[in-house]
DNA sequence: CTTATATTTATACAAACGTATAACAATAAG
DNA sequence: CTTATTGTTATACGTTTGTATAAATATAAG
């Protein structure tokens, strides 16, 4: 008995890529970097592997646009929200903190990729471009908000001394983002976004409120 | 023409283990977790790939035992050196954070092969376990060293605030050791361990000197 | 309604994978 | 010196991998 050809519906380039891509995310988060197949991928998307090809000049390029993707939407869920200009710089810098500790950015999903990705990034320049950028452009938003925060607070400091903070909030965010993610029960609700609060205002020297705490 | 079988000396179990680990290690930490087949390890072990099964049950307990020597290598280095301890708790914590944010503990090899295993923990409880054991380990030692640098200082904190001191200290240092290992050349030379000093100073409150200043 | 286009499926293929097993030879034991 | 042991090499096997190519059909164009 032979089986008939399954029947199918054309879809946009937009879509298509898409749904490549996060299927591709969806088995490196789950099951690892190995699990990503093109066989896999394409069974995850609801498609057969000569799509793959058909959008993406190889496997390679499309390891290449989901870490892309990835890294922006963790950035996007990370710095979203109402832009509150007249709000204190103090109090952007706290809901940056709180996003970042919290899920879904802070997650096993989001840290696992993350971590596949990193392994991946010695030996293609590609991936390593995609992490460098990707790392100064937070640092650098980062600093953006800690200026005028010191500012507020009457502080002027040099280029060298902001750069420092920059690199140290960073650090913090990062680790306790990292930890969160790679270990969920190992701390108890709001706990790590409370020690990033407080860590990050020691750090500066300032005095961070939770912008969860509001009403 | 039938090329001669090659010549080999025997070796002990315990030597051969770590040929095959140190390889396993160089592979991931070179060329990523993908690279890392049994026939890529025995090459670079120097040995044929029916090697691995005589001292290892499969290629995954091979991938285990790497991975719990990557971690125990990286803890010793951090934590080696004279015991010192006549010198003050503070001083201890300053040699903890230098050795973390310099090579070879903080290295694109560390690092990359560190996020290679990470990307391994959700799928395997095994690995799983190393991580979480090798991450309250470091913790654990961090706080031990806390506690009486805080006593020297006059202060006694209370449990939770050692904890999240502690949370907070082993972040700044995960988060400064990846970016260090990660981009080795966006930071100066010994700019990390000075940015590592003060900010595990400013959250704890505590002046740290650089133990690299002294005689 | 007919035709053309190109998205999608289906199949084939060589290479590489992890594992299993048999043959060999270096070393220890007698 | 002879024998037994077992560390080590060598080879084979079935699966899975990424890629290439041909066939089919959903859709747009005329």
């Amino acid at each position: 008995m032979d089986s008939p050809r399954r029947s199918f519906t054309r879809e946009s380039a937009e879509n298509r890529r898409e749904a490549l891509i996060r299927a591709t995310l969806t088995l490196i988060g789950r099951k690892g970097v190995q699990a990503a197949t093109v066989r896999g991928i394409a069974a995850e998307a609801g498609v057969t592997l000569g799509l793959i090809r058909h959008y993406f000049e190889g496997k390679d390029e499309l390891i290449y646009a989901a870490y892309q993707a990835h890294m922006i939407q963790l950035t996007d869920a990370t710095m979203e929200g109402p832009r509150q200009s007249d709000k204190p710089a103090a109090h952007q810098l706290a809901r940056i903190v709180r996003a970042s500790l919290t899920p879904p950015v802070s997650s096993p999903k989001a840290v696992g990729l993350w971590a596949g990705f990193l392994n991946m990034v010695q030996r293609d320049p590609r991936m390593a471009e995609v992490h460098s950028r990707t790392y100064y452009d937070f640092r650098d938003r980062l600093q953006a908000l800690i200026a005028p925060a010191l500012e507020e607070a009457g502080e002027t400091p040099t280029p060298e001394r902001l750069r420092a903070l920059a690199i140290a909030c960073n650090a913090v965010i990062d680790g306790l983002w990292l930890e969160g993610g790679a270990l969920p029960d190992a701390f108890g609700p709001g706990e790590l976004v409370s020690i990033g609060l407080t860590s990050v205002g020691a750090i500066l020297g300032l005095t961070l409120y939770d912008p969860g705490e509001e009403a």
